[in-house]
RNA sequence: GUCGCAGUAGCCCAGUUGGAUAGAGCAACGGUCUUCUAAACCGUGGGUCGAGCGUUCGAAUCGCUCCUGCGACACCA
């Protein structure tokens, strides 16, 4: 049901149709406080069309207002402020909840459309660190938002497996390297050869010279490169893949860069054949001035392949194998303007998903307003956050609920969920100074504190002992209640605007509201009374922690019952 | 230098399409557990919304100028 709808015509009728409801509908607003009603139409805007003041306006409509789809509406001042039926809306909002369940707040409005994702995107014998985290997470709750609003979404995982940096670790682990220190832990010792290389190689040119060749010998086939290539990239994606499992993220495809070697001559010579390719300084560059950009670098000057010419050919592949509507990049915000180049020579080129393809820039991670960098060690470590997160989690429930069954793993659930909710919490543009202590907070607004109101929910209905109800009769309406009904009321509509704005902290904000509303009630009701209004309290209880925890999966969250 | 993003309480952030008295959390102080999990709840203090001008009946929100911070600006990704 949609309320703003029916004050819109209400007040349209009042005026004789001297307006639209349609006119009335978009300027109809949420007062800050519910003392000022449920919904409010501010009559400034018709002063000038009916020549009279706000105030006699609103005293004039308010007497003319059919108020049978209302308890009651008032004017103050200017405003004409509606009361909605609470027990009318709470029936149709609790039935609806309950019986919908955990698809509550679906729509169709993606008619089940592909929508490719490029995120996450870690680099072959990298760690994957906290700028990791931002793309997975925000990446995978888009993923989520998608799917809840009828897309079908494709994860890739665009691996960083290609690259000069090979020859690099090629030529350092020939130097230093151990086979079973990298068995042992293949990441941490990649990266070692990885600085170690950059370290000596200021003081020895050769070095350098050495690791060109050995990418060449790689992109020749030279059996002994490739097989370490290969070998680096298993055991390194064998690490990242526990990192996922971790998080709960999952991939449709892992089409790394490697994935685009033999198409990437196809791209050049596509470019060439449309005109769109000309010499600039020696190097090869596709011209967007009529863009109102740079020219977009395709091949150095050297002939080598750049990033971009990966990219396109990555677009391309997307586009013939998926058909996706749209093509989403979840990359950090530095990267802009490379995304404005890369979408308008996609777009003089004639592809088709290149109108829909959309960067969803993220904030930088900084670390005492450092950028990080794995070569300059200055490196905040997804692996070491999560574990540190886990283990504050564990003592916490020692502490607090020693006696909880599947400790373990509820201590990974909060510890990784305080983690994925504190990135997912803030708009995503936002840049984040990186702070151990802020990132490992259990209480105030966090993913815990979410999941904690789930929990007590829980908790309540089970030791009901009831069958869970499906409606409710007439639930006694304190300002608790109907703030949370109200709220739950609104969740589509997020849903909807999380999803078209590419923005999950909507879903995190609604979530921090709604667990805080029902805490305010948890304190103020006693809910397991054996009255008339039984039924109908935990109706309320029910529908809101189906909510809570539908609202935690859409960010990755997971919601155990008890903790 | 050019372009982009940002600036709201001591700190970290909300603030729908411009609307009524700018709100949370953390930190500080003070209350609330023999009763559904105190990871909670209730209360107190704390603001020239970076500065100025403009548009408007009305501006944290829109426009211009300036200040500050971050980022991007062809052979990295």
């Amino acid at each position: 049901m949609d309320y703003k709808q029916l004050v819109a015509t209400a007040v349209a009728d009042a005026t004789d149709g001297q307006v639209t409801a349609s006119d009335i509908y978009e300027k109809i607003e949420v007062p800050k406080t519910s003392q000022n009603g449920d919904l409010a139409f501010p009559t400034f805007i018709l002063a000038k069309q009916l020549h009279a003041a706000p105030q006699q306006i609103a005293k004039k409509l308010v007497e003319k207002i059919d108020t049978t789809n209302f308890s009651k509406v008032v004017v103050v001042g200017p405003y004409l402020n509606f009361f909605l039926d609470q027990q009318q809306v709470a029936q149709q909002v609790l039935g609806e909840v309950l019986v919908e369940k955990n698809h509550y707040g679906d729509n169709e409005d993606g008619h089940d459309q592909t929508v490719t994702i490029d995120m996450s995107s870690p680099n072959i014998a990298k760690p994957m660190s906290m700028g990791h985290l931002r793309s997975t997470v925000i990446g995978n709750s888009i993923a989520k938002l998608l799917s809840k609003n009828g897309y079908r979404p494709i994860k890739d995982n665009h691996l960083g497996d290609w690259g000069t940096q090979f020859g690099k670790l090629i030529t350092a682990y020939l130097k230093w390297g151990n086979e079973d220190d990298v068995k042992r832990d293949p990441i941490h010792y990649l990266v070692q050869y990885y600085i170690r290389f950059h370290h000596e190689d200021e003081q020895d040119p050769t070095l350098d010279e050495e690791a060109r060749e050995w990418f060449k010998k790689l992109e020749d086939g030279d059996p002994e490169a490739v097989q370490l290539w290969k070998w680096f990239r298993e055991v390194s994606l064998q690490a990242f893949n526990q990192t996922y499992q971790k998080l709960g993220v999952s991939f449709d495809t892992y089409n790394g860069e490697s994935f685009y070697n033999d198409a990437l001559q196809g791209v050049v010579d596509t470019l060439r054949k449309d005109g769109l390719l000309e010499k600039s300084q020696g190097a090869s560059v596709v011209d967007l001035s009529s863009d109102n950009l740079n020219p977009a670098l395709i091949l150095k000057s050297d002939g080598a392949s750049l990033y971009i010419t990966r990219d396109i050919a990555t677009a391309i592949y997307r586009d013939q194998t998926y058909h996706p509507v749209m093509n989403l990049y979840v990359v950090g915000s530095e990267q802009t303007y490379y995304f404005k180049q890369l979408k308008a020579v996609l777009k003089k080129m004639g592809l088709k998903s290149a109108a829909g393809l959309h960067h969803i820039p993220f904030g930088l991670i900084t670390v005492n307003g450092k950028k990080l960098s794995t070569r300059h060690g200055n490196i905040v470590l997804l692996n070491e956050v999560l574990a540190e997160s886990i283990k504050l989690a564990q003592a916490q429930i020692a502490a607090k609920n020693p006696d909880l069954k599947n400790k373990e793993q509820v201590a990974e659930e909060v510890g990784v969920g305080a983690v994925i909710f504190g990135d997912l919490k803030n708009e995503r543009i936002d840049p984040i100074d990186f702070n151990l202590q802020e990132q490992l907070k259990f209480e105030g607004e966090t993913g815990p504190y979410v999941q904690y109101a789930h929990a007590r929910a829980e908790s309540v209905l089970k030791k009901a002992h009831q069958p869970l109800p499906t409606k409710i009769t007439q639930l006694t309406m304190t300002d608790d209640a109907w703030t949370i009904i109200k709220m739950l009321q609104n969740f589509p509509a997020t849903v909807r605007r999380a999803n078209h704005e590419f923005e999950p902290s909507m879903i995190a904000k609604y979530a921090l509201r709604l667990a805080k509303a029902f805490n305010k009630y948890y304190a103020h009701t006693k809910i397991l009374t054996d009255d008339d209004q039984l039924n109908d309290r935990l109706a309320l209880v029910q529908a809101v922690s189906l909510v809570l925890k539908e609202a935690l999966r859409l960010l990755g969250v997971q919601a155990p019952d008890e903790m």
